[in-house]
DNA sequence: GTTCTTGCAAATCGTTTGCACAATA
DNA sequence: TATTGTGCAAACGATTTGCAAGAAC
């Protein structure tokens, strides 16, 4: 089992890709990005380091309708809005732990770990392009 | 495109699998249960008539942080808790309708199309297995 | 120098698809 | 009989893994 993590450059410019891009990237746009900056490094290298920072709390992996994962670098209370026909992730900000009644009494037994909020919409790009295409 | 949907062996079969297994099932889980009865059945037929029982309203999905997708034929408003070790997945009472200030006004300009408020915890079976094994 | 990490290619897993045959309306 | 649905096998896309060579400590 790795033990001390080592400080490697393909690390740092991953991390470093996932909070520049911002907007909750997949591991092949951060692929992309990190390319650009190392053109050498492979996929599987992005998805371990990405699986090693999110081991280490440094991100945290959203959990989507989509068949990709993406990555988030906030590391705040906040919850998700994601656009069903582009497939954009935004933050909202919804507290949880503010909210009343929350979590409820009754979870059948089970322990409470985590609590994930996902919204689910139409971008404002999207829902601008569709009012183009009725026009046309 | 296929307009007039046929009432298959199959479909029946397999919209009542998942309202018998109940708790939220995977394909395979339900294709397991399905060729108890009908031991010819495929595995792409499971898939498609999932698909096909989803567009019609008969059961809706279940996005979940695991790699498989789960069925659900609950059609009341309701949320899920998960299981973050065995996969489990059940119901939870809340109503997102009923909670106070939300769903909240600032959705960065998104449309709001549908709700889903998902707990990840720990089922009572996995805790008891854990408990267990502290004493040995 | 030891051990962690990389890059590459191959493997894996859940799901989807193409196609010829079978079943439904 | 006109389609829709099936079973099988092969294809798919996202992610993981085995391994020899390279880099960090």
């Amino acid at each position: 089992m790795s033990e001390v993590r080592r400080n490697t450059r393909q690390r740092q410019v991953i991390l470093r890709a996932v909070r520049e891009l911002g907007c909750h990237p997949t591991a092949e746009q951060v692929y992309d990005r990190v390319r650009s900056e190392l053109p050498r490094t492979s996929l599987s290298t992005v998805y371990r380091n990405l699986g090693v920072l999110a081991d280490q709390g440094l991100l945290s992996t959203v959990a989507g309708a989509g068949k990709e994962v993406h990555y988030d670098h906030n590391r705040e209370e906040h919850c998700h809005i994601r656009c069903s026909l582009c497939g954009r992730i935004c933050d909202v900000d919804i507290f949880p732990s503010d909210m009343e009644g929350f979590p409820p009494e009754d979870l059948s037994g089970f322990i409470l770990q985590e609590v994930s909020i996902n919204l689910v919409g139409i971008c404002p790009a999207c829902s601008g392009k569709m009012e183009k295409e009725k026009t046309v």
